[in-house]
RNA sequence: GGUCCCAUCGUCUAGUGGUCUAGGAUAUCGGCCUCUCACGCCGAAGACACGGGUUCGAGUCCCGUUGGGACUGCCA
């Protein structure tokens, strides 16, 4: 039972489908995510496909795969501005019938000349106002501007910024309807804002110098401008704006390389935004403490071995069966496909693993040996470890598996104690052999635990293998 | 160039005038643990950009300087 007398609170993520979901926009999604589930608002995602060279299908399908991915369900739309032309055309004949635009017939090539001139002259490279005037009407390339006030100034209290103003002869008057009839930007986002009923513009903060032509434009169409809140922009590591050239950028890539979404989602979250000292936080603990006051003003740098240390972290604490279905792709890339017969032992391995792989790609690695047949052999390992004298100890242990089996891990380490102990030898001289007979390789978890998970049956099998190996060392290299 | 924004360890940040000889995380280094590799634990080093104010007192408030960023499109 709701008993708040003031308006739901609605929040968009408005991302233009010219090219995949990247972390800074993931994170401005994140933050009007939280925001709206924090207020028990509702979150609209729209498509701000206006540009129609640039817009594609395959990344509004790549932008909701990301969205979807990440678990920021959206509670209306999709909507496309491309569906809303119409819309748009109704405003801006409202804006020209009122006097508040006016059509400009300046030729692109000509206005570029003038901002050129303008630039080397020192001045600003402001659109002069030729057709303010003019009272012209539609025509060939004719493009309607918004008439902006010249003087006067125009502010708005920043929810993260605190208070900005902007004197309007700063501003010059802005194309809102392109030649081909199409909107641009800063119209169809203000319609939109309004129809949808937009109550929190929470954006990046590369949009602050957009805002007081935005306002500007919610007053000419006599609308209540919305809170703006812009958050600090998310840099590449040589502190400018997050573009291609700093690598991985877009979130699904970082899906594909086998992140969890859960680390993502922490780490993004972490971004300009903090709860004291806390650093990890579960979702519905994000939903519960996030809020604007708590963001933070300045521009962050992604930094990927932190998010690495929280992938870490929820690969430790995942339920195995929570890892099986994420690790299969994974596996797949390594020629596996995993049976369900093999599921029970993969998911008794995980625990094993995951303080040793902090991601699902090194899980995938990790686990290969216990899935395949006999382990793939590490040349170098073989050459190392399974050596003539280690024969004899390889052959040992396999009396030793066949006499205790390989469940009691515990009786198992103390026979391998003793018969290091027997022959003077140093545990590891034991293990080490042992370890790349299993896996193949000098790095496992704990060889009595891996004996266990694997079973007498391959162990004996492998034990003998690396033993005709060890008898042969020739033959590895 | 102009406008606007920003400024605590390498990086993410805590800090809202005194409890800061500045806390946490990550990265780095050292140690412990140990059958390998990790994990984990312990420890070290590491920051309030600079200069003026205001105040009994400033990382915290004000001004300036410097540095960085964004915008300056018929792109969003």
């Amino acid at each position: 039972m709701s008993q708040d007398n003031t308006p739901k609170i609605r929040t968009r993520f408005p991302p233009s489908p010219t090219g995949a979901l990247h972390l800074g926009g993931a994170r401005t999604a994140l933050f009007n995510w939280l925001f709206a589930r924090h207020h028990n608002g509702s979150f609209v995602l729209r498509l701000e496909d206006t540009d129609r060279e640039r817009s594609k299908q395959e990344y509004v399908e790549s932008i909701l795969d990301a969205m979807d991915w990440l678990g920021l369900d959206h509670d209306e739309g999709p909507y496309y501005q491309t569906q809303r032309f119409d819309r748009y055309r109704e405003a801006v004949e409202g804006l020209v019938a009122k006097g508040r635009a006016y059509w400009c017939h300046c030729s692109p090539e000509e206005l570029k000349q003038k901002r050129e001139q303008a630039m080397a002259q020192g001045g600003k490279p402001m659109y002069d106002g030729s057709c303010r005037e003019k009272g012209l009407g539609p025509g060939p390339g004719a493009v309607v501007r918004f008439k902006g006030p010249r003087t006067g100034s125009t502010a708005w209290h920043d929810q993260v910024k605190g208070p900005i103003s902007w004197e309007n002869e700063e501003m010059d008057d802005l194309v809102i309807l392109r030649s081909d009839g199409s909107p641009t930007y800063h119209l169809a986002v203000v319609v939109d804002d309004i129809d949808m009923g937009i109550t929190h513009v929470i954006r990046g903060d590369d949009h602050v110098a957009n805002t007081p032509r935005q306002i500007l434009l919610y007053q000419a169409l006599e609308a209540k401008p919305p809170v703006f809140a812009h958050i600090p922009m998310i840099l590449g590591p040589d502190k400018t704006k997050l573009s291609k050239r700093h690598g991985a950028t877009s979130v699904v890539a970082y899906r594909d390389m086998g992140y969890l979404p859960e680390a993502m989602l922490n780490t993004l979250a972490r971004l300009g935004w903090s709860h004291g000292d806390q650093e990890i936080f579960s979702r519905d603990e994000l939903i519960q403490f996030f809020d604007l006051d708590a963001v933070g003003k300045s521009a962050a740098v992604f930094d990927q071995d932190k998010l690495l240390k929280m992938n870490a972290r929820y690969m430790q604490a995942a339920e195995p069966k929570r890892l099986l279905e994420p690790v299969r792709p994974f596996l797949a890339q390594r020629g596996i496909q995993l049976k369900p017969e093999q599921e029970p032992l993969l998911l008794k391995a995980i625990p094993e693993l995951t303080p040793r792989t902090p991601t699902l790609a090194d899980l995938a690695d990790w686990a290969e040996p216990y899935l395949l047949e006999q382990p793939v052999m590490d040349p170098k390992a073989a050459r190392k470890f399974l050596t003539p004298a280690s024969a004899l100890v390889l052959a040992r242990v396999r009396d030793l598996v066949a006499e205790i089996g390989v469940n009691d891990t515990q009786a198992m380490e103390q026979a391998f104690r003793d018969l290091a102990e027997q022959n003077s030898i140093k545990l590891g001289a034991v293990a080490q052999p042992v370890r790349v007979a299993l896996v193949g390789r000098t790095a496992s978890p704990g060889i009595f635990e891996v004996m266990d998970i694997l079973g007498r049956d391959r162990v004996l099998a492998r034990l003998a293998a690396a033993a005709d190996l060890a008898k042969n060392p020739a033959e590895t290299s």
